[in-house]
RNA sequence: GGGUCAGUCGUCCAGCCUGGUCAGGACGCCACCCUUACACGGUGGAGGUCGCCGGUUCGAAUCCGGCCUGACCCA
């Protein structure tokens, strides 16, 4: 197993380098590893010292096919076909079941307040049909009035309404369903579920207290792997206590800056729902093993020492004797829970009580968490909560929240469905930056959906900024530094300046969609608009363009980095590394384009940004014309005549608007536009 | 049943917070162009009454209410 495991580290370790994940693997860590349980229990043993474990009688989740226990969050909702019973308790009380085997089980009957049927009966005691015992009947909100008779029995346990009013009102136990999933009772003997049914309803149908059954369809809980009907059994359980804690954890909530704001809500619904003490036991053959032995004599558990972890107490032996004066001892055959465990990541990369008490300082607590939204109130809280019992604090400043890669039609991908995905196949075919691309195209939070053709429009864009690299590079290499006066190359810096501000600004909320976006619109527009504008002029070799050219190709490079790693890489060495241009932009060198550091937010001068705009938008709406007049767009025309209010703008820059579109002559109507309007054009 | 999010050209998605050039991009489709970085390209075009119904407003995809549909989390 751990071989296997180690294979599957390899495989992921090797996937994430190839798609350029940037990480410092030598903090890697395995669950499995000795390091990591020696945390695991003894963050266990320290609750245990606070006085925050317990062992107690639940009603834990079962499932019986399995036969093991299972949590919450393995369960999902079933339709299945049932049947609706209804068995007669007293001539004035009849109730409804879908689980008639439950009957000895039977500790209430609930009736909802409102219910005008019941109102004499409540407070008084039925006879359990069959089992002769009897029961009192309770008012309750959450019986459905509408549904079958309006009154229905508690049972120890059916499901989750049973529990609840089991605590609420103080109900007797009564097991009936035995830790191996099976049904016993003195009567009946040890039966299967589906036999016990079988058995009583037959036993009710003969005594005529069972009036009717009806076929029905309802919703059930299954255990997600074997799709079988969940039951409640009773076991001795380890739990933490941390009920108390739920308004500490509310505002632990709110110190924490969520990335989108709204997944706090789900955080905040989670905890404010917390019904429960967390049962950390779980009945599975793989996890952290319980640090602790029971007395063969007295029962009394025996926790290990702090300095004997990790500890396998199957293997090992407690070093002292029970307080009874018994060395015989048996092990803790539970594990457990797996976000026992990984709500410590934090403290386990700060190598909490490891001796490094500076590097514990420095690490914890972290700025950053990445996780998805479906697991916020597993291990985004479980983690808060650790981390507050453990260190009195959040575990990190700021979260980030994501979504899931679902297949192209936006289904989850499950093996079982057959619609996994795999990313190898398209990193050999499209390369790692391609995927990437893929990966950063959904909003913050939202999930996404794999389209092929995402990653091929990432592939256009990096062959796109390949080929803008080489052109720059033949054609833009030699240039002497020079003052900016050029009205289109001070409006695509002003373009720069404005796409840094906003990629910023997502990148600090991690939306790095919309950072990319913004990044994305500015390249397009460089590379279709403005290097068409001032292709006269480099050949002609002006040093302002070919310096405007290298100046936003730099930026351009650090701003996708994030994206697009290798061809960014690729390109900065080949036109920026230990080449003398950087300096002439007033850039420091750097060995690499990710160790260039984030270009600096420069203020966006409106004016120059405007003018350019004007004369950008000239020149396209000349080209427009000329091509839907079929004149080649490299032909050169006699003259443009426009119509627009920005006459005196676009004459300052008659030159630049005449190399960029070739037009000798710029006329203008009598009627200006407030915008500007191109009426026609001669050859 | 509760909560959160989403519903925009054939498809995938921006825009909605901060109402009025916001109806935008990409893919696909159509037309034209092999212009000395790129045909793995370029320039244009067609294509949507912004889920439905009300309300607020001079004006709503954008705000408010209700409803429908889907996803996820919880019960």
């Amino acid at each position: 197993m751990k071989e296997e495991i180690k294979d599957y580290n390899q495989d992921y370790i090797r996937l994430f380098r190839e798609l350029g994940v940037s990480a410092d693997w030598s903090l890697l860590y395995e669950t499995i590893s000795d390091r990591v349980q020696r945390i695991s229990q003894l963050s266990f043993l320290e609750l245990v010292s606070q006085g925050r474990v317990y062992r107690k009688l639940g009603p834990v989740l079962f499932c019986p096919k399995e036969r093991t226990t299972v949590s919450q969050m393995e369960l999902k909702d079933k339709v299945l076909k049932s049947k609706l019973y209804r068995i007669k308790f007293s001539e004035k009380l009849v109730i409804v079941t879908t689980r008639p085997e439950l009957l000895p089980a039977c500790v209430a009957v609930f009736v909802n307040p409102a219910d005008g049927r019941y109102t004499g009966l409540v407070g008084s005691t039925v006879k359990v049909p069959l089992f002769g015992y009897e029961v009192k009947v309770y008012e309750d909100s959450r019986v459905d009035p509408t549904y079958g008779t309006g009154a229905v029995m508690c049972c120890t346990f059916g499901d989750q309404t049973d529990i609840e009013w089991f605590r609420a009102y103080n109900l007797e136990l009564r097991t009936i369903i035995q830790p191996n999933g099976r049904l016993l009772h003195p009567v009946y003997g040890e039966l299967t579920i589906p036999d016990a049914r079988e058995k009583i309803v037959s036993d009710l149908r003969a005594s005529g207290a069972l009036l009717s059954e009806a076929n029905i369809e309802h919703a059930v809980n299954v255990h997600e792997r074997c799709d079988t009907e969940i039951e409640f059994v009773v076991r001795k359980q380890w739990y933490i206590r941390y009920l108390d804690l739920k308004d500490k954890f509310l505002e632990l909530g709110r110190q924490v800056h969520w990335y989108p704001p709204h997944m706090r809500i789900r955080y905040e619904n989670w905890v404010r729902g917390l019904q429960w003490d967390w049962n950390i036991s779980r009945q599975r053959f793989f996890g952290v093993y319980f640090p602790l032995w029971y007395c063969a004599n007295c029962e009394e558990p025996l926790f290990a020492n702090p300095d004997e972890l990790p500890v396998n107490p199957f293997s090992a032996q407690p070093s002292r004797a029970c307080q009874c004066g018994s060395s015989e001892f048996y092990p803790e055959s539970d594990v457990m829970d797996t976000w026992a465990t990984s709500s410590l990541t934090p403290l386990i990369n700060a190598k909490w009580k490891e001796g490094d008490e500076h590097w514990e300082s420095k690490i914890f607590p972290m700025s950053f968490r990445a996780q998805a939204h479906d697991i916020i109130s597993f291990w985004a809280f479980t983690t808060i909560a650790k981390s507050f019992l453990h260190k009195g604090s959040i575990p990190w400043r700021d979260i980030m929240i994501s979504g899931h890669g679902l297949d192209p039609r936006g289904q989850p991908m499950h093996k079982s469905k057959g619609n996994v995905m795999l990313p190898d196949p398209f990193i050999s075919k499209y390369g790692a930056d391609a995927l990437r691309y893929w990966a950063s195209s959904s909003t913050l939070g939202e999930d996404n959906s794999f389209q092929e053709k995402e990653v091929v429009a990432g592939s256009r864009l990096i062959n796109k900024l390949w080929n803008l690299a080489r052109y720059a590079e033949i054609g833009s290499s030699e240039f002497k530094p020079t003052e900016i006066t050029n009205v289109v190359d001070k409006w695509i810096i002003q373009r720069l300046n404005l796409t840094i501000q906003k990629a910023t600004k997502n990148f600090d909320s991690y939306d790095y969609y919309k950072a990319r976006l913004a990044v994305e619109e500015f390249f397009w527009t460089f590379a279709d608009d403005y290097i068409e504008f001032v292709k006269d002029r480099v050949y002609g070799g002006d040093d302002a363009a070919k310096q405007t050219i290298n100046r936003a190709i730099y930026a351009i490079l650090r701003l996708l980095a994030p994206f697009i790693p290798y061809v960014t890489e690729e390109i900065y060495q080949e036109l920026f590394a230990h080449k003398a241009k950087l300096s002439k932009i007033g850039e420091a060198e750097a060995s690499s384009v990710h160790l260039t550091g984030w270009p600096s937010v420069a203020e966006v001068n409106q004016a120059e940004l405007e003018r350019g705009e004007i004369v950008a938008k000239t020149i396209r709406e000349i080209r427009k014309l000329k091509h839907e007049s079929r004149i080649p767009l490299n032909e050169v025309i006699e003259s443009a005549t426009l119509s627009s209010s920005y006459r005196e703008s676009i004459s300052e820059s008659l030159e630049v608007i005449k190399s960029a579109i070739k037009v000798k002559r710029l006329e203008f109507t009598d009627h200006a536009a407030n915008d500007v309007i191109v009426v026609s054009i001669s050859r």
